[in-house]
DNA sequence: GAAACTCAAGTTTTT
DNA sequence: CTTGAGTTTC
């Protein structure tokens, strides 16, 4: 390897704290990272350092990230610090090694046998749209006409509870044990007719789901623990292999991730490095839970501990206006860091206060605007709620402003890739009943709800799934026979094609063709059709790609990885010149020249929900601590300048509402801040009185709506048709103006695309390839690929669609691809 | 019995 | 705008 990450080199690159955390490799360290404290460069370092100068085995290193964009930056930046490919293939989202996992030991009829589970390593992974749809099947029949979408919501964060956190029984001889909420243990525990009722409908849920094998996001790392746990001996050989155990964002990790981490983990060696910073968990409400990166040290023996205390990012006042709001929650002793800059202290903080929401969206924008194009790719704003960010995005689209906003549909999310999707999920895994579900009359093919009701009866007497239950429907005859069939028959041949070992994106292609599927978004919608044809193709060569790069693995594998992507792993580096709006929640671990901040206000953020009543005085608490992390995350993403917006007044969930300022907005040091404008004066003089809140009438001369005028939230208004490949345009229907949507300010609604799909083949000359004629490839004949380059052929097999060739690369990889597809050119 | 139609309701954060 | 429930039409 080119250059060697010994300590002198870490010395040279590192600060003195940063090079103590990363040369530190025995035993368990946590490091406490604040804000913009070098955290990721730390310990990209210190794996580096444990691969190069200790000749670690990059296989036998365990990291633990958040997102798998965090993962693949990660994997990057190493490579690049070493300065060659290195295979970290332990590297993932606890989710991801969680299916890593489950696959291999899935695989295993020794383990299947001991388990005695009904899943197998095909299973499908169920998102929150199939979880919704299997609750509600079970819950009707219990429910009544109780069920509506309060009781359904309250039944999936019930479950998910359930599922995220462990409970402590106490032993006869004294102590306790930790256990994982089975349905068992849940039954166990419930105290109250209520909570017994809802453990009921766990149970019920986790048996349909083994049912149609079948897990949801939860159960991903549920499962795991408990295998580990049942089978302590594989559990051994997994914490064998990891010689070294790496967390990321450490203050985010659920009981059932830490007891995970415990399993992994080899008992005495110890070599566990977390990083993390208390300040910043934000995920509770997902379970995670802060007092497990408190306790680590009492959870390991003899804690190397190690504070990054010097914000590298912000200018000094940012770092210490958001500082003094941290400095509200209640914190450990030893959890307490002394962040500081040693910048020039910069900008004040500008809070700005406006009477309406209106304003506060033209204030933003017009800020913008003033900075000059060349800010706009290095500026961000961020609100509490996705609700927020239509009122901002128009107020930008006054101004000609264009702006990326996160978090719109995924591209994997749209209802015609998740229809095609259930259609292979449903070949990978057949007794996956909410993908039959989803297709078996998308398009309509004669099979009602009549036929379906008679479909889960017989399932239901034959502990089948809905598939298999279809031959003895047909059987029995009746008016929808015939659908049936021939909606068996091309399943068949689908299942035949994927049996017979046929390319992924063949088969794909021809369920979308067979299924007339394409047809059916025609008669939809014409005008939307184009559009969803074009995603389908994307699809498509979504496959192709996957099929490229992985040839040893299967359909099920597909589906279970891209189950896995989200939003927050779309590129984020935007190479045009757009604002970013975005949640805070999305915003960790990001930074920006210029923040601003929508809706510092009391209610809103903190964000303070309705049935918040209910809780307990301490849960309340907990909960604002939690709001005043995020605060201070969304602050410390700026790296220059802070806006902090407070409206008076705004359209809160279809009705105006006066809102008080943020607690957070007082709590900041009054020593870094700069205040602007007025929030609590309702005559209607001052509404037009001050020169801060003239706003921009006079841009393009319109009329600035007043409250009387102003509809109800118009929802969606700004969500254009869906377009192909990694973003959709928004061009929806912007009222009377047509002019604004043909206009240069276009909002780009950037929908995750999985980033090996970036290239589309099209370029370049292409080999044709014609069903008529020859293959015109031989051994030997030089190639070059879009990804892969230049190469040999070296094989030929198959004919027609389904011909193949085998290329070895320059790289040295050989890669079995479909000629169909391959986009090879000849170089000969 | 199924398809096509109408109408009302829905948005906290996400692996 | 999208989704789901309910109603009408064939």
């Amino acid at each position: 390897m080119a250059s060697v990450v010994d300590l002198a080199r870490l010395q040279r690159e590192l600060n003195q704290e940063q090079v103590a955390a990363a040369a530190k490799t025995e035993g368990p360290a946590l490091i406490l990272a604040g804000a913009g404290s070098g955290k990721t460069r730390t310990i990209t370092y210190k794996i580096a350092h444990l691969i190069s100068a200790k000749n670690v085995d990059p296989r036998r290193i365990l990291a633990v990230t958040f997102t798998n964009k965090a993962a693949r930056e990660m994997k990057t930046r190493i490579q690049q610090i070493l300065e060659g490919r290195v295979n970290l293939e332990w590297m993932g989202t606890f989710h991801s090694i969680c299916v890593r996992i489950l696959r291999l030991c899935l695989a295993n009829d020794r383990i299947l046998q001991v388990l005695g589970w009904k899943i197998n390593k095909n299973f499908s992974i169920y998102d929150d749209d199939d979880q919704r749809k299997m609750l509600k099947e079970i819950m009707k029949p219990i429910f009544g006409d109780d069920l509506d979408a309060k009781a359904l919501k309250q039944a999936r964060s019930i479950i998910s509870k359930y599922k995220n956190s462990v409970v402590k029984e106490p032993l006869p001889a004294g102590g306790y044990r930790i256990v994982l909420q089975t349905p068992t243990v849940a039954l166990e525990h419930a105290a109250f007719p209520d909570q017994e009722k809802m453990a009921g409908v766990y149970r019920d849920y986790q048996a349909k789901l083994a049912e149609a094998n079948a897990m949801d996001f939860d159960d991903l790392l549920l499962n795991t623990v408990e295998l580990l746990q049942k089978l302590p001996q594989v559990a051994a050989q997994f914490a064998n292999r990891f010689l070294y155990v790496v967390v990321d964002e450490y203050q985010d990790t659920n009981d059932v991730q830490y007891e995970l981490l415990k399993l992994l983990i080899d008992r005495t060696k110890q070599n566990v490095t977390v990083v993390g910073d208390d300040d910043q968990s934000i995920y509770g409400w997902r379970g995670a839970n802060i007092d497990i990166i408190r306790n680590f040290s009492r959870d390991f023996d003899h804690v190397t501990f190690f504070k990054l205390e010097r914000n590298y990012r912000s200018s000094a006042n940012i770092v210490k206006g958001a500082g003094s709001v941290i400095a509200h929650n209640e914190r450990p002793e030893e959890m307490k860091k002394n962040v500081y800059s040693a910048e020039p202290a910069g900008d004040p903080i500008h809070v700005v206060n406006v009477l309406a929401d209106t304003f506060e969206s033209e204030q933003i924008a017009k800020r913008i605007f003033e900075a000059g194009k060349e800010q706009y790719a290095k500026t961000a704003i961020f609100y509490r709620t996705n609700a927020q960010s239509r009122a901002i995005e128009k107020a930008l689209n006054d101004l000609r402003i264009p702006c990326v906003i996160f978090g719109g549909t995924r591209f994997w999310d749209r209802k015609e890739i998740r229809d095609i999707l259930a259609y292979m999920r449903l070949l990978a895994n057949p007794k996956d009943d909410a993908a039959f579900l989803r297709i078996v009359n998308t398009p309509p093919r004669g099979i009602g709800n009549g036929t379906l009701d008679a479909l889960r009866l017989s399932a239901e007497a034959n502990n089948s799934s809905l598939w298999e239950a279809i031959p003895t429907e047909i059987e029995k005859g009746g008016r929808s026979a015939k659908g049936l069939e021939n909606f068996k028959n091309v399943v068949e041949l689908w299942l035949a094609m994927l049996q017979n070992k046929e390319a992924l994106p063949i088969i794909a292609e021809h369920v979308i063709r067979d299924s007339f599927y394409k047809e059916f978004l025609k008669k939809e919608d014409e005008s939307t059709a184009e559009e969803r044809e074009r995603n389908l193709d994307e699809m498509v060569n979504a496959f192709r790609e996957f099929e490229e790069e992985n040839p040893d693995k299967g359909l099920d594998e597909f589906l279970q990885e891209i189950s896995l992507l989200t939003d927050a792993d779309k590129k984020v580096e935007s190479a045009e010149t757009r604002v970013t709006l975005m949640t805070i929640h999305m915003a960790k671990g990001l930074e920006f020249e210029t923040v601003h901040i929508a809706g510092c206000d009391e209610g809103i953020f903190p964000l303070i929900r309705e049935s918040s009543m209910t809780e307990t005085p301490d849960e309340r608490k907990k909960q604002a601590e939690e709001e005043r992390r995020l605060f201070y995350v969304g602050c410390t993403r700026a790296k220059r300048k802070l806006y902090l917006y407070h409206a008076g007044r705004r359209f809160w969930q279809g009705s105006l509402r006066r809102f008080p300022p943020s607690r957070f907005l007082e709590e900041i040091d009054p020593m870094t801040v700069s205040v602007e404008g007025k929030c609590d004066d309702d005559s209607e003089q001052s509404f037009t009185g001050e020169p801060w809140n003239q706003g921009f009438s006079g841009f393009g001369g319109r009329q600035r709506p007043g409250f009387g005028n102003r509809l109800r939230p118009q929802y969606g208004a700004y969500r254009g048709p869906s377009s192909s490949g990694s973003s959709s345009i928004s061009r929806g229907s912007y009222g009377r103006n047509p002019e604004r949507a043909t206009g240069l300010h276009k909002t780009e609604r950037i929908v995750y695309k999985n980033p090996q799909v970036v290239e589309k083949v099209e370029k370049g000359p292409r080999l044709v390839y014609d069903e008529n004629c020859d293959n015109p490839l031989h051994k030997g004949v030089r190639v070059q690929h879009l990804k892969f380059g230049r190469g040999v052929v070296i094989g030929i097999s198959g004919a027609g669609e389904n011909a193949r060739v085998e290329v070895r690369f320059s790289d040295g990889n050989v890669r079995k691809l479909i000629l169909k597809y391959a986009g090879l050119q000849i170089l000969d």
